[in-house]
DNA sequence: GTCTATAGCGGGATAGAC
DNA sequence: GTCTATCCCGCTATAGAC
């Protein structure tokens, strides 16, 4: 078994795909758990410290993944398509949506130092995805308008807000939006 | 001066869009008002209620907003930017994200029948937004992958998680990501 | 329609025994 | 490291006077 620690930060990071940061309590995890509320403080004292472990957590889950899909392939659709499973697998569990716009949609209540943290993950994946779109272009195999920088910021931006659309709605909605950024890179020759 | 229950909603509709549901209190709504939490739960009885109240205010607000354009505009283009026009009010506020956003984010606690009226709402701009897109189509001025069904889909996500990303980071990501749905549609000729 | 007062609950957090 | 017990606060909600 995990140590303690990462048993609680996985457990809370459910929590709080799901829940959202506000409503998930250390309640919530002393259910889940099966062990104190106060036990819980002693591995994190105050809620926005385990806040900002847990968008650590989050931040070093995209990067990890991001260098693992970067070491594994090399084509830029390939690269691409391996990013959508990330987010597919979020959608694949209907309850969740990305840990981005979990914090993001609750901005205003949310600690800044947890903030300050997110948003150095979502610079991250754009960046990462700027890399894979300007690779496309120039290996002329993906076509799109403006420069690769403002089209991952699309890209991000939809997958945000489809993810959430499609929790709440239906998953189609999702597979639309997936399908239009896809179609929308393709080129034309 | 409006009247009361009418100045509640408006009031609980700013605090919604900054705060989220689940994190606006009726407390809030007494301080802003100056008038006491009793008097609040006189109008709206519990905070469920409130919430159905503003789901349908912020349901109707888009339905109008969507008619006058309608009535207003012919061309595609233009009814097009007239409805970026209205995230932009969203944008340029700074505090606030979009109402669909702030719901559908916090899908798990907030009540099913506020969640109802926000999908119909959600529906309505799509399906709104649909229309606009087939007849840019049919009339030779705009282009996109897909039907424009899927199309609209992607549009409604990506300016919702776009107000997300530009509140907690930066505007300039919500201008990057119309730039890119507008240079996406442009025709190639 | 607004007020005071208060109930009842669940939240985050702490002290101190084991 | 986990527990019991407890504190204090803010929340939703209600009763009843004005």
């Amino acid at each position: 078994m995990a140590d303690r620690k990462t048993q609680i930060i996985d457990t809370a990071a459910d929590l709080v795909q799901s829940k959202s940061y506000s409503s998930f309590s250390y309640q919530d995890l002393s259910d889940a758990l099966g062990i104190r509320k106060a036990s819980i403080h002693h591995h994190f004292k105050t809620k926005e410290d385990l806040g900002v472990a847990l968008a650590e957590h989050f931040r070093r889950q995209y990067g990890t993944r991001l260098e693992e899909i970067s070491r594994f392939y090399e084509n830029p659709w390939d690269l691409f398509e391996a990013y959508l499973a990330v987010t597919s697998d979020i959608m694949l569990s209907a309850e969740r949506i990305c840990a981005g716009g979990v914090f993001q949609s609750e901005h205003n209540v949310v600690p800044a130092s947890v903030q300050v943290l997110i948003t150095e993950m979502m610079e991250a994946i754009r960046e990462w995805l700027a890399g894979v779109l300007a690779m496309g272009r120039e290996g002329g195999v993906m076509e799109y308008p403006g420069t690769p920088e403002s089209h991952a910021a699309l890209i991000v931006a939809a997958l945000q807000g489809a993810l959430q659309n499609a929790r709440a709605e239906t998953p189609v909605l999702y597979r639309a939006v997936v399908g239009q950024l896809r179609a929308g890179m393709r080129t034309k020759s």
